[in-house]
DNA sequence: AACTAGTGCTTGCAATTGCTAGCACTAGTT
DNA sequence: AACTAGTGCTAGCAATTGCAAGCACTAGTT
């Protein structure tokens, strides 16, 4: 059990939420999830199960892995990234290479990143 | 809503079981899930939890996304490659993956000659 | 026959999940 | 000021999860 995950699905889910700019009556919308148990879910206060945290995932356009390994339900899934699935393509010429990379780098230094 | 998606992961439990010579309450022991509570997910009268269906793959040395996908908490593994890396990241906003992602396609359907 | 020890299954219940209805607050409108 | 529309959070409850205790049966021992 070399589990790293120090914090709990739920302040995982509210940022990822809140990158995305949406309430939590939107993505409750969206997921088919009440908005206070989405709340509970974000603050903690609940442990929410494999098929919410999978409707949560497919609107927020998280793996579903990713969100399971984030609650402990999954360990050791490994994400490529996308600089190294960019890099290692075969479809794409040097050029749409670098300006799909740019236009990446653009995003995500636009925000605070952590990780 | 409440589509009752069993796919059996009840009996695939005790067909695993079986197969190892196992009984219930020896597969009980060795889970920490009660007896009763096996023979009725094995008989797929209940609908176990994640963290229950864990206890069980790794006692039966199963991977648990097999079970997973057995219980219907996830779908078959995706091929790895641009479109998977960009969905897993978590640095991207839903409108940013949408756009990195319409700029991917986009480069990919011009055909144009590789590198 | 009676006693073990093994198997799986039923009953009843505490704890938890996830919902509906409603509260409290803020910001923009009229 | 009152009315809307937006945000997140609380209260209370039906349904479900998962367990402890016990039932029913079989096979091997004494």
């Amino acid at each position: 059990m070399k589990t790293p995950q120090l914090p709990d699905v739920g302040s995982f889910i509210r940022e990822q939420r809140e990158r995305s700019a949406l309430s939590i009556r939107k993505l409750a919308e969206m997921t088919g999830v009440s908005n206070p148990y989405l709340s509970q879910i974000e603050r903690g206060v609940r442990r929410p199960s494999a098929e919410i945290l999978r409707s949560i995932a497919e609107a927020l356009a998280i793996r579903t892995e990713t969100l399971y390994e984030r609650a402990g339900l999954l360990d050791g899934y490994e994400a490529p990234g996308i600089s190294t699935a960019i890099s290692t393509d075969t479809k794409l010429t040097i050029s749409q290479k670098q300006a799909l990379m740019e236009i990446y780098t653009s995003f995500i230094s636009n925000d605070q990143e952590d990780s």
